[in-house]
DNA sequence: CTCGTAGGTCAACGCTTGTTGGCAGATTAA
DNA sequence: TTAATCTGCCAACAAGCGTTGACCTACGAG
């Protein structure tokens, strides 16, 4: 709201405070990521970033602000108009194991949203402007759009439960390819197939 | 571990206790269901049952112990032998959602497993001990039994999880045997059909 | 050199948490 | 009636929480 993270448009002095912001930002999201947000507390992260907690108060206000500037909201998701018809299953769950695996981000909102109701409202906004669009563009009928979003959010969110937070072995084990052979017909039936 | 619930064995004098112990129980389990486990505190399932905090401790020992009490572990899973081969999609999906929505207690295991490490330790062992036995009993490839379980454990906890934890308006929308259509023959592929 | 300011530490605040021990009635047994 | 055993409340504890404000230090601009 306040001021932006990359306002080094004429002063050169880069100042020595980004490099701070940047070691709370990621010491946040590892302990948001894997202790949720009640218990990641603003002294172990201020600990992990080898600063004094009162930092973090002065850089992003309060846990609230520092949570909303920590965790990215963008799923990136890919324009499925260029993809083959029947292949936006397979695409889309490539897509978000990359997102899931590529950082702690999605797994940090994720355990927020299981206990946080401002963490659960974040998650139904990030569905809504992200998810729906993008079903938008397959859906024969418009009218189902929200519900084939919602079965796909619910195939893809529990894989990513049973895989990256409740650690299940087995969800573990299966390899990339095989997650998408096994669950990319399920979201592409999900988002095109006609109604059962 | 120590005592029962129901030890109405041989002494007839049923304890005042017992309303007392039914009373925390209850309270503890909506609690850690809307709270999850940190923010459902000793002090707040007190109030509810409007006894002293202090009480909780005599009953249960602790927080932990007050959880481990509170919360059931049995899905009562039904005997897939008995059910048409081509229903046990179906069939699991149908006996999921009854389990959700008769209590909160799942509701409540979900939640803590997803911040707590020991809460997604029972939810590991809930996984082992309940949903493999009955996967093992409609996979044709007993290999293939814990991948197979996990994907659908992923499917179902999905539900779950956008259905009664994040409450997406779409899922929460969808009827019940709206669910059962779409997500049966998921589940019934994940664990029949052959490997992709 | 002086001075304003940004970057950072320290100590404390008010509050909530899980947990404990002591004490008061009620209920039961002898 | 007396003694023992439940059932329960009260007050307090040590620890941890988010948050605040006073203070120190370095440094670039004038």
């Amino acid at each position: 709201m306040t001021a932006s993270t990359q306002n080094d448009q004429s002063a050169p002095p880069p100042r020595r405070s980004a490099a701070t912001r940047h070691a709370i930002l990621a010491a946040a999201r590892e302990r948001f990521a894997s202790d949720g947000y009640e218990r990641a507390t603003i002294r172990a992260i201020a600990r992990d970033a080898r600063i004094d907690p009162s930092m973090v108060m002065r850089y992003f206000g309060s846990k609230e602000g520092l949570f909303a500037a920590a965790v990215a909201l963008d799923l990136r998701l890919p324009d499925l108009a260029r993809v083959p018809r029947d292949e936006v299953g397979r695409a889309l769950v490539g897509h978000f194991l990359g997102l899931w695996e590529e950082n702690e981000e999605l797994t940090a909102v994720l355990r927020v949203g299981a206990t946080n109701e401002a963490g659960a409202e974040r998650m139904r906004g990030i569905f809504q402007e992200q998810l729906l669009p993008v079903a938008r563009q397959v859906c024969p009928d418009p009218e189902q759009v929200p519900a084939r979003a919602a079965l796909c959010a619910a195939q893809l969110l529990g894989l990513a439960l049973t895989r990256y937070v409740l650690r299940l072995p087995p969800a573990r084990a299966l390899a990339r390819e095989e997650l998408v052979a096994w669950l990319g017909p399920t979201v592409q039936r999900y988002l095109t197939a006609p109604s059962p």
